[in-house]
DNA sequence: AGGTATTCACATGAAACTATTCTCTGAGTTAGG
DNA sequence: TAACTCAGAGAATAGTTTCATGTGAATACCTGT
């Protein structure tokens, strides 16, 4: 151990960083590697609206750390600034979807928006048509082209209906004195497939892709960003190379690579070192992926740790690697019982075991074992290294 | 042996319910003129 | 009479329950050889 004082020495010490906000998911770099020709096409679809012309929807495809954020963030700051000095009256609204308790209903968006319009709204006890006549107001107080960025919007569909866009994209009819338009922003490729036509042909006039990085372009992306963010000779040859394979194994994810790169920095400075060497990107990987499952775990509701716990349980006494959702819903009831906490029904259990899925700490398969029915095979999906950990957070917070 | 029909043990979906938190409204109350 | 208080009605939301329907393939059950 450092102590305190061997802490606080070493950050004394010169840094092994320049400006580490570089690497930090907010910041906004001056150009946007490998990604012209996107900006383009977007640029191009959204340009009429400096002549008040309506502009068309417009959707964005493409996986996590993809730059569709980063593009669509840059045009917008374009755009404001030419609208400024065209004298042209332009509004444009970014607002992530999945920003819980943000912005993730029907009513937070809406309100959301007035509160960036400079209106004021309370966070519930109104009905929604109110939300909606308020926004009308706002939006009819001046003549004015307004875009409205939903990012993550294919988060906000699964839980409100696609009623909701249907009637942004309605919303002109209804409108004097402004014009909107959409521009969605969505994760997942197959989102427009599942909603209504009527919406569909009227949300997404024109779209855009964003394929994923490749390893090159990756490395592209950090050695751009390296040059700001650290002091010269800190990152050792093959570093790139690494993080950006490592990243590419990940569809390609630019966020991660540049995560990667930074907790790989932290990590040498903790240990105060002068440069970066491979082992460290290693080290990274490891941390970020049990940082995350850490955090899961221990952020997780009673009743989704107690559907863990059995599963664990379950994993360890039983020497199949096999379990299936029965067994985990009576081992559930077992340890509810043990904790005095009441025992959810096998329905909602099996919506826990496919949202630990979802999150990634178990791989959950529905099988058909004929005659004797259908059900989810379980496998835990947590390192075995941090299996120990894990449990043991499980206990502590379920004071068992 | 080969072909159907059953059947299990859940999965998956939709709707309804519950508890909590919050706004708005209007009746009743209060205090000052 | 104007301002204030406060209870009740109505909303939104998260988490759940209830009810209903779906499903893939191992078995049971035929059927004719």
């Amino acid at each position: 151990m450092v102590g305190v004082d061997g802490i606080f020495d070493s950050f004394a010490r010169e840094s092994i960083f320049k400006n580490k906000s570089v690497l930090q998911a907010n910041y906004n770099p001056e150009i946007i590697t490998h990604r012209e020709k996107q900006i383009d096409t977007i640029a191009s679809i959204l340009a009429p609206c400096l002549r008040m012309e309506k502009v068309s929807n417009l959707f964005v495809y493409g996986k996590t750390g993809t730059g569709k954020t980063l593009s669509v963030q840059y045009i917008k700051e374009k755009l404001l600034e030419r609208a400024k000095a065209q004298n042209v009256n332009l509004t444009i609204e970014y607002i992530n979807c999945k920003l819980k308790k943000i912005a993730d209903t029907e009513y937070r968006i809406l309100a959301e928006l007035i509160r960036k319009l400079g209106g004021t709204i309370p966070d519930t006890g109104l009905p929604t048509e109110v939300v909606y006549n308020r926004f009308i107001e706002l939006l009819e107080s001046k003549k004015q082209m307004f875009i409205l960025v939903l990012d993550e919007i294919d988060q906000a569909i699964k839980k409100i209906s696609s009623d909701f866009l249907y009637n942004l994209t309605r919303l002109n009819s209804e409108l004097s004195q402004t014009q909107i338009s959409l521009i969605g922003i969505s994760n997942d490729l197959t989102f427009l497939d599942n909603i209504d036509p009527r919406v569909r042909s009227g949300l997404s006039e024109e779209e855009v892709v964003f394929a994923p990085y490749n390893a090159p372009q990756l490395q592209d992306i950090l050695k751009e960003r390296v040059k700001i963010a650290f002091r010269t000779d800190v990152v050792k040859d093959g570093v790139l190379e690494k993080c950006a394979a490592l990243a590419a194994r990940e569809h390609g994810d630019a966020r991660r690579a540049l995560d990667l790169l930074r907790i790989a920095g932290e990590l040498a400075e903790r240990e105060s070192k002068k440069e970066i060497t491979l082992e460290y990107i290693d080290k990274a990987n490891e941390k970020i992926e049990r940082d995350k499952i850490l955090d899961v775990v221990e952020t997780e509701p009673k009743q989704f740790q107690l559907t863990l716990l059995a599963i664990m349980n379950l994993l360890e006494s039983n020497n199949h690697p096999k379990i299936f959702t029965g067994d985990i819903y009576n081992t559930y009831q077992e340890l509810c019982k043990k904790t005095s906490t009441e025992i959810l029904t096998q329905r909602r259990v099996g919506d826990i075991i496919a949202e630990f899925d979802m999150l990634g700490l178990i791989n959950a398969l529905v099988i058909s074992k004929g005659r004797y029915g259908r059900t989810r095979e379980v496998k835990l999906a947590i390192p075995p290294a941090l299996v120990g950990k894990v449990k043991k957070i499980l206990l502590d917070s379920l004071a068992l």
